[in-house]
DNA sequence: CGCAATCTAATTGTATCCAATTGAATTGAG
DNA sequence: CTCAATTCAATTGGATACAATTAGATTGCG
């Protein structure tokens, strides 16, 4: 009906890529609300059980993507439960360094089969999986590349 | 690192499509804000472009999966902003009919240029696009069919 | 050493998101 | 017609997102 085909949704990559985005945040809500965590809160765990602590925020905001002034809400809220704690590098007090508590680990196990359980209703096979995650990851990283730390000019 | 490989965050589908929809959303950030909008804002007109009017916020939200909470926010600020006009529909008050104003359909030839302008900063193929658009619509459609309205029990 | 650039996280302000509640309107069974 | 169930948007409350600014700390040039 548009007067501009290239301006129909379901014709353009941002749009599904938008609203199943969300849909799988929402899918996650119900599985993560089971240990008070939410879909922000479980990526940064993700990324501190992978990486290795402690990590400073920045580092964090590298890994996903999120800058400080969302990481600070999100970690507080963290430290808040208990997940995480927060404090400042004796070596250079700009940094804050990010610590996973017990609990924190403890929740790792508790929560190793989330992802199998929400892939499971994703309903996609392997082959489809990977397919999708190579498609993601190389529009990241050309999205990246876009806004580089300007290393010229 | 993970004591569980399956919660590594790029092995993942989540994470990429997480941070991919928010890199995209980034980057129509400043093709957008010259014309005044945001990015939900530009999906919004998109829709009542392509669906015409009027539609109420309901019909509104099932066609970008948003709920009223969302849309009451950017449908006042696109009134504010002079692009569409919201009423009480007389045949039943319970709607609102939201209508797009001539500024609103002016803007739709001045944006016609927007998603070449991204798709090409995106760098993926034709080919890669249809893949990727084509597995994202798999994704929703498997979702959407998650939470209908209990048709049964 | 002195101080201007730089770096890091927090803060501020605007705009989403969504679950849950509210309130007004409509519908439908009796 | 009557009132309980349902529908629809708005409101409320909590949690992101992110740009821009701020404040404190560190670095490095002279």
């Amino acid at each position: 009906m548009s007067r501009h085909p290239q301006l129909d949704l379901d014709a353009q990559l941002c749009f599904p890529l938008y609203a199943a985005s969300r849909a799988v945040t929402r899918a996650y809500g119900p599985l993560l609300a089971e240990f008070g965590l939410t879909y922000p809160q479980y990526l940064a765990l993700l990324a501190l059980w992978d990486e290795g602590e402690p990590m400073t925020v920045g580092e964090l905001g590298g890994r996903l993507c999120l800058d400080s002034g969302t990481l600070t809400g999100v970690l507080k809220r963290l430290e808040q439960a208990g997940f995480v704690t927060r404090r400042r590098d004796a070596d250079d007090e700009r940094r804050v360094l990010v610590t996973v508590t017990i609990a924190g680990q403890d929740l790792q196990d508790r929560v190793a089969d989330v992802p199998s359980r929400l892939v499971e209703s994703l309903g996609l096979n392997a082959t489809e999986s990977r397919q999708l995650r190579r498609l993601l990851r190389s529009l990241l990283d050309r999205l990246d590349a876009e806004v580089p730390a300007s290393t010229s000019d």
